[in-house]
DNA sequence: AACAGGATCAACCGCCCATAG
DNA sequence: CCTATGGGCGGTTGATCCTGT
């Protein structure tokens, strides 16, 4: 008798995977990691809700180096339900991860020298296509497998040297996996451990992860790119920024739940503090951060929370973090907010 | 333009192994 | 030691895309 599946395949989704899927799965493991739980993710991914954000547009004329921008208009829209968490099985979680979503992931373009590393290890090891893969930083298992039976073999049979069959493995071999990427983030309460990998800026940033989530943003000329999230919450703000207007909120689905348009004025001396019993899930903007990207000095995300218990209570946010000194400038929206809550950090 | 066959690759299947209780 | 459980892995499938006729 063989063993019980480790899900109920009937009630769960199967086959290819929507963008809003895998938003869900890899906004959870970036913000908390697998847990080392594959099989309880898909529940827990999505418990919370989360949300895309799409920059929409920025002023026309606004130099690329401008330090943060003045307008940003967010879209969120949300991408799951709260509670309803994924309806995949965890091994399908599992494979998309690691196949698909993991961010240090190489697709195709393999060069000579990957070539020849794989036909070596193969003529040595057989497909042990694990151990192949992690000899080839990026590459994944299963890529390295269709590389090889759909071109790869036939390049080698073509060079008259067939592989000899496969034999078994005569050594240890030591399976290095590398923590799921992203970027190294900055929070005020330690969470539980995410994978805390290289930060592409803003070197002087803790490790993060607690309310780290991530999500596609979209820009105006198209370009889509990933990014990361963080939330930051500080008690300590010296300065304060305040949101200028925002266009057609609402707080029930369906998306787009939300349009604002954030006008994020010059820091002035008026303090502020964070109320307590706000849960944010911000988004980081990764790409158009650091050299070559539109921010190149800091790290610019949105956010979209609840305040405390009242689903009803929804807020928006954006943040640049400055890059010398070392601060924050934070614009942040709720139509139920009471005034005074956005704030920059220093 | 329509079709057939091949190529590609994401996803699934099922087994094995490690580990906790 | 035994059993249950979950992670990892290699083999396979099938939907989609590509290319040639």
């Amino acid at each position: 008798m063989g063993r019980a599946p480790c899900c109920d395949k009937a009630s769960v989704k199967r086959g290819p995977w929507s963008p809003e899927e895998d938003e869900l799965l890899r906004s959870y493991v970036r913000s908390h990691g697998t847990g080392g739980n594959w099989i309880a993710l898909p529940q827990k991914a999505g418990a919370h809700g989360w949300f895309s954000f799409r920059l929409v547009d920025r002023p026309a004329g606004r130099p690329a180096s401008w330090p943060y921008c003045d307008y940003l208009l967010l879209v969120a829209e949300r991408l799951a339900v709260a509670g309803a968490g994924l309806n995949r099985c965890g091994k399908s979680c599992r494979l998309r991860w690691l196949n698909y979503l993991r961010p240090d992931i190489k697709h195709g373009g393999y060069t000579e020298q990957e070539d020849r590393i794989i036909c070596s290890l193969y003529n040595s090891i057989g497909s042990r296509w694990s151990i192949i893969a992690s000899k080839l930083p990026g590459r994944t298992d299963n890529d390295v497998k269709n590389y090889w039976n759909t071109k790869l073999k036939k390049k080698a049979m073509a060079m008259h040297q067939p592989p000899p069959p496969p034999q078994q493995q005569q050594q240890h071999y030591h399976h290095h996996r590398h923590g799921a990427g992203g970027r190294v983030l900055l929070v005020s309460t330690p969470p539980p451990q995410p994978p805390a990998p290289q930060s592409q800026c803003a070197s002087s940033m803790q490790p993060s992860p607690a309310s780290v989530a991530s999500s596609a943003v979209t820009t105006a000329s198209g370009d889509a790119c990933s990014f990361g999230a963080m939330y930051s919450p500080s008690p300590s703000q010296p300065q304060s920024t305040t949101l200028a207007g925002y266009t057609s909120v609402s707080a029930a689905p369906p998306s787009p739940l939300a349009e604002l348009i954030y006008r994020v004025p010059p820091p002035t001396a008026a303090a502020d503090c964070w109320t307590s019993g706000v849960a944010l899930d911000d988004v980081f903007l990764p790409e158009l951060i650091g050299s070559g990207g539109e921010f190149p000095n800091g790290d610019l995300f949105g956010g979209f929370g609840q305040l405390l218990q009242d689903r009803s209570s929804m807020e928006l946010s954006a943040c640049y973090l400055l890059p010398n000194p070392q601060s924050e400038i934070w614009a942040a929206a709720d139509h139920v907010k009471p005034a005074g809550l956005c704030h920059s950090l220093t």
